[in-house]
DNA sequence: TAGAATTATACTCAACTTGAGTATAAGTAA
DNA sequence: TTACTTATACTCAAGTTGAGTATAATTCTA
């Protein structure tokens, strides 16, 4: 095995970037519309250049602020991609390999075409109504169907997607997703070329360029596995909230409802949070405004939200 | 922000793998002996060539079995590190990417020069006897004169070390590294050319080159982490074992003391083992043998052993 | 060969955490 | 002024955790 030498193809790093945020109840990501045939998005990506930046998180800040132009909180590197098929290479082009980042702000641009619900890349993963009925009208039958031809999957797909009574686990996000591609049920597994792939999706929802949903994925299990056990959260939050505005946004990076009164009861408990003294106006009773306490992020050895999951919206009535 | 052009660096990637294993109370790790001038060692890597492998973990597991020839367990990406200035690159040299990852393995060669004590690179990360003394004797006395010039990273030590009270998490060993890197304590700062370095490391512990120790600190992080969350510690036992044999072996890993009776409870309540019938012969009461039951690891959702820790072995008495 | 030492295993118990409520307060809308 | 809406306070049983004590089954040693 040797380093690749001059008539091999070269290697060049991307930088793609999952910028999240959240925007009353909508779960967003920053993404960029290409203007190619295929009509998907892609997320922003810049290349890294060694020489021009010190580390690549550096390089990310920068090309985002300028790219990009919204403030990024917390700023994670999720995974480096290179699986060959998954690129799009042609023969003797250069071979590009993705450095996948996490990063999250609380500027989110609205509704505008820039900013997409991420729940339409994966409609199967916001259980905030009850069980996506897509599960089990779609997505389980077309999955078994392929188990049944690959037995060694199995076990994945039980804990992935909580089968025979096991639970949900929010945070499986792109295990899911990738034994969806895996089994040929998303757009991206034909365009990969793989032989076992359905020329139509039969999963719904949207798909991304190259191997973008799948960074989006990954980023997305990262958040939701991070909010337990860190205080990300308050970096989707404006200056002061409510502990229901808070709640909200826990629910909608996590896909499942809270129960109320447990939810305020760890958020008061966790000394993350001061009151501010003012009251938000809207319908019922005023709720407190709160604001986060920085120097706890880094005073709280652990502590995030372990949340647990309440009644679904349907239930509540 | 362009693209590299013919005429810069050209980027190589290195899969560089921290092998991890146990033998009896110590914590090895696969090492490679360098035969340059510095005589500090490396760990094993070798070039990510795209055309001759599908993914980069496909590409570490066959040149892992070819040059350390030993059975991997687990396997994960840990970070991808491109920082520049720790990778010794001479101009126009072409930039090496380092893609850090974890392996485990059941099979470690002994006390062979090979295999080597973790905890000679990390001698405070070592709580088994207590809280190392050079931590009060020599770490926090040169932290805290660099801390009282940079008041900036006070909290991020206040949390990574565990002081004023705070817990020591056994998982920031990254974080610990890096804050020694910054405050110039070890050898690799001065070496980089750190400008605040001390030419004789302050803090007792060996060095690697370039930047390996502090990929092995990445991978001694996120396995003690990992270890809470996921049934991981079972790719670093034999086949059968005993209860005290898998308490030996975490508190290995996490550098901890952890209560017997606890442990016991903790990890017959998981589901994970099946005894075998057999028992093991050595001084005082024979123990029963276990197997770790395969199919549970996919099954168990979350499930690895959230430990406490016990008495130091010091305290024991 | 008895008892001391050693190691394994079983059981207890109080403190704390968690899941799921009920009860009440403080506003707006009709 | 009554209904509706939302916020906040409190309760309670079940489960989990930290830290023991008690006892069992061996080997070692005098």
């Amino acid at each position: 095995m040797q380093h690749s030498k001059p008539g091999e193809p070269q290697i060049l790093i991307d930088l793609s970037t999952a910028i999240i945020g959240t925007d009353g109840g909508t779960f967003q990501c920053r993404l960029v519309e290409d203007d190619t045939e295929t009509k998907t998005g892609r997320l922003p990506f810049g290349p890294f250049v060694p020489d021009q930046h010190r580390t690549m998180e550096i390089g990310l800040r920068q090309w985002v602020s300028e790219q990009v132009g919204v403030g990024l909180g917390h700023v994670e590197q999720l995974y480096t991609f290179a699986d060959r098929g998954r690129q799009h290479t042609t023969p003797g082009a250069p071979h590009v390999v993705s450095v996948g980042y996490l990063a999250l702000t609380n500027q989110t641009g609205g509704q505008t075409r820039a900013w997409r619900d991420i729940y339409n890349f994966f409609p199967w993963e916001d259980w905030r109504d009850g069980e996506p009925s897509m599960l089990a009208d779609i997505i389980y039958p077309a999955l078994d169907s392929w188990l049944a031809r690959h037995a060694e999957r199995r076990a994945s797909a039980r804990l992935a997607f909580g089968r025979d009574g096991l639970p949900w686990g929010e945070e499986y996000v792109l295990e899911r997703y990738e034994l969806l591609y895996e089994a040929g049920l998303v757009a991206e597994a034909f365009a990969d070329g793989r032989e076992n792939a359905m020329p139509t999706p039969v999963v719904p929802g949207e798909a991304l360029q190259l191997d973008h949903r799948r960074i989006l994925a990954t980023a997305v299990g990262r958040l939701r596995a991070k909010l337990k056990y860190r205080p990300v959260i308050f970096d989707l939050m404006p200056q002061t909230f409510t502990l229901t505005q808070l709640q909200h946004t826990a629910e909608t990076v996590l896909g499942v409802t809270l129960h109320k009164q447990n939810f305020r009861r760890l958020v008061e408990k966790s000394g993350f949070l001061e009151a501010t003294g003012k009251m938000s106006k809207a319908r019922g009773r005023p709720a407190e405004l709160f604001k986060f306490r920085h120097q706890e992020r880094s005073e709280r050895p652990l502590a995030g939200l372990r949340v647990s999951s309440g009644r679904t919206r349907s239930s509540e009535a």
